[in-house]
DNA sequence: CGAGCACTTGATCGCTTTCAATAGCTGTGG
DNA sequence: CCACAGCTATTGAAAGCGATCAAGTGCTCG
């Protein structure tokens, strides 16, 4: 059974993503007309989700894997600008043009709506904008936070702040609380955290080295990390460590 | 008469951002509603308007004179992560807590609504949560260009990046095309745009005089500048000079 | 006139990049 | 089964760019 077959056919109501997405808010008859406009399309890790400069018909949410919002420069130079979890939207409601390429960064499924009815939807659907609108709140805080971590920290600090952001979300996801050990896979290739961290891939190459050798972290193979206290990770990445977290 | 003065009892339908900012889609009658729970604040050049960690107990926009969103690291560094200009919207419905600093860059009058009140009107009104919606996208995108710009341009390029935004903005609202020279004034100190383009103020002021000695800028005293070739200013941001803008 | 501020310019330092070689792993085909 | 290509990752040496430290200019305002 492929991975996209896995989830055709599936009711909203049974959906992984059905309570952090873009359809979090909806009514059951809010759901059910969105079920009309939806399908699901699955991506091989590596492949190109959308090109910048392509007219965009649909928008969606990732409902598997990770993908990546990526600009590129003429000469070739690349930043990563986002990176899509489970659950995150896909699409501007109202652009015709892609801006940035999307990118399939592990194989991938993603629950798509056609553009037009969906904006439709935007209108007499007052629950998905809401909705939308949150999301997108979230996105730009998180954007600024980057901004902090491209302009001001040091490569080291930048490592550290990606390993963070990533184990506080395992932990979030696996309800495992703060204390005692976190464990997890890297999504990202060492070129990927470069290109979201304005690094070069040795540079990220040398830095996890240098943490693991100051025994911030602990590697087993190339992706598979231990981090023995995150306090101390979060104090390598210059981040207040008082706990301090947003709401 | 006082600045914050020249605004007071101002009618929304004569409002210089009236079409720009969030209550630009609003009917008359929401505008009514608005104008009940707004009041005008003015601040000084260099204020802080909002420190971060404070409660927020308003949201508003500017309507004239420009801030800034700055996130400060315990060490010192601190990296701008808005700028905020003429109808540019301040706080997030539902947020206590403010996370950045805001702080007046020039003399500046907001619009402020009463948090409660406006959150209400959120709910029950929405022309604002779909304008604001637009403008979160639109700040989304204006972060995701800065991300490229703070993570993989030179020192001369992100100099010229800044020049061109603020080139083009001002070529936006005085109506003048993009053809012959743009002349402006910087809005910002050189300390401003070294925390705007994660740089120091010695390296902006070095590829500043740099730019000049090239003749892609012209100076007349420290603010005043003159862009005789917009394209030649775009080939210098490291920008598509084939004049593909979002829409 | 002197203090304070914004800015410029010079000299040196150091971090990250660049260039380059190598290791480890996986899958393919002789 | 092994050789080899292709990819990801590590590590070393050298170079370069921007930061840091420092001095000085020009302007405004009391």
């Amino acid at each position: 059974m492929t991975l996209k077959a896995q989830f055709d056919h599936t009711n909203c109501g049974e959906c992984p993503i059905r309570h952090r997405a873009v359809c979090a808010h909806c009514e059951r008859d809010e759901l059910e007309e969105l079920e009309g406009i939806k399908y699901y399309r699955s991506f091989e890790a590596g492949q190109t989700i959308i090109w910048s400069g392509d007219p965009m018909n649909f928008v969606g949410s990732v409902v598997s894997g990770i993908a990546s919002l990526t600009q590129t420069m003429e000469d070739g130079r690349t930043q990563m600008v986002g990176l899509l979890l489970p659950s995150d939207f896909v699409g501007r409601p109202g652009r015709e043009i892609a801006p940035y390429d999307v990118v399939a960064t592990t194989d991938l499924v993603m629950c798509c709506f056609r553009k037009k009815p969906f904006e439709e939807m935007m209108v007499t659907t007052p629950h998905i904008a809401q909705r939308l609108l949150q999301m997108t709140l979230d996105e730009l805080d998180a954007a600024r936070e980057w901004m902090l971590v491209l302009g001001r920290k040091t490569a080291r600090e930048k490592i550290a702040s990606l390993l963070s952001i990533i184990a506080r979300r395992d932990a979030s996801i696996h309800q495992s609380g703060m204390a005692g050990p976190i464990v997890f896979d890297l999504p990202l290739t060492r070129e990927a955290m470069a290109d979201y961290l304005g690094l070069t891939l040795e540079t990220v190459s040398r830095q996890i080295s240098a943490l693991k050798k100051d025994q911030v972290i602990t590697l087993e193979g190339k992706r598979h990390v231990t981090i023995p206290d995150m306090g101390r990770l979060m104090e390598e990445a210059g981040d207040d460590t008082d706990g301090g977290f947003l709401v």
